[in-house]
DNA sequence: TTGATATTGAGAATCAATCGCAGATGAGAT
DNA sequence: ATCTCATCTGCGATTGATTCTCAATATCAA
């Protein structure tokens, strides 16, 4: 498989873009751990790492990586987006926690089956599908007894 | 089953707050028809019937009736949030065309199933989910070729 | 009526995200 | 190496949704 950096290259090159030197830092910072960040938590790591990008070079560099089909968009939380990249796992879905606001993430083929489904009963081309299921984790539950 | 009215009213008085005209008539709008709607187009539609409620309040009701759980948020997009009323309606889900933007509603058991059983096995207790599937309706395929 | 409390509207404030632009940078071309 | 010129970056200003503040108003109970 292909480097996210070498799909980001191509990427960039298609549109006749740079791959700059902020460019790559943010892109390295994204897949530098499995996560789901938003904006400030990325700028921060950045900064601890002694990069000093501006806040609109990471929100266009964002935008990019999402364009590029590296990096999703998960929720929306808190007042603003929260991202994770996704090149490189198989899709999956997210377990959140009401409680702790924890996240877990799971696979499953019977979601996947519904999506193609479902998508053929409403005569849909479907691409893809976001599924959150809320509640509340043991420790949560165990914490409110 | 009780009217939305009946709802709203004994949501209010648990909470000592008042049944006021302004969320009277906001309640009355938002379960005039059944639609996704953002808090631009509830406020033009107070408008359209005579009402002139301040944006504030408006805002300020919405998410009383989020609250009360008769109305939910239904997805953030285009830089705002959506919301629809979920009263007397059953549990459902979105299917999503990414090119007019047109939404059908669905309902399955399997996705329902799949809640509980995924929350089993993450020692989860769910208290509900969120399903968009996203692609294209056969009038956007049609179009494009 | 009166007093206590809740509510409203108007505008200010907040905050994420985007924009505009002047100067910096980088990939050729010479 | 230097020149050229389109692309980029950072800064600061701006936009736009949502929330907040607060003075004026409305409601309820006594
Ligand atoms: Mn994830
Ligand atoms: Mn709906
Ligand atoms: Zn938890
Ligand atoms: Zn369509």
């Amino acid at each position: 498989m292909r480097s996210e950096v070498d799909v980001f290259r191509e990427f960039l090159a298609h549109k006749e873009m740079r791959f700059t030197p902020e460019r790559e830092a943010i892109l390295a910072e994204v897949f530098a751990e499995h996560d789901h960040f938003d904006v400030e938590e990325l700028i921060m790591r950045l900064r601890q790492k002694g990069q000093r990008i501006s806040r609109a070079s990471v929100y266009r560099t964002l935008a990019l990586l999402v364009a590029s089909g590296l990096v999703q968009e998960v929720f929306y939380e808190d007042g603003h987006m929260h991202y994770e990249h996704i090149y490189g796992h198989d899709h999956h879905c997210h377990l959140r926690c009401l409680g702790c606001r924890s996240i877990v993430e799971f696979r499953d083929p019977a979601v996947e089956e519904a999506e193609k489904r479902i998508g053929r009963g409403h005569d849909f081309a479907t691409t893809g599908h976001r599924l959150d299921i809320y509640g509340y984790c043991r420790q949560c539950r165990e914490k409110k007894e």
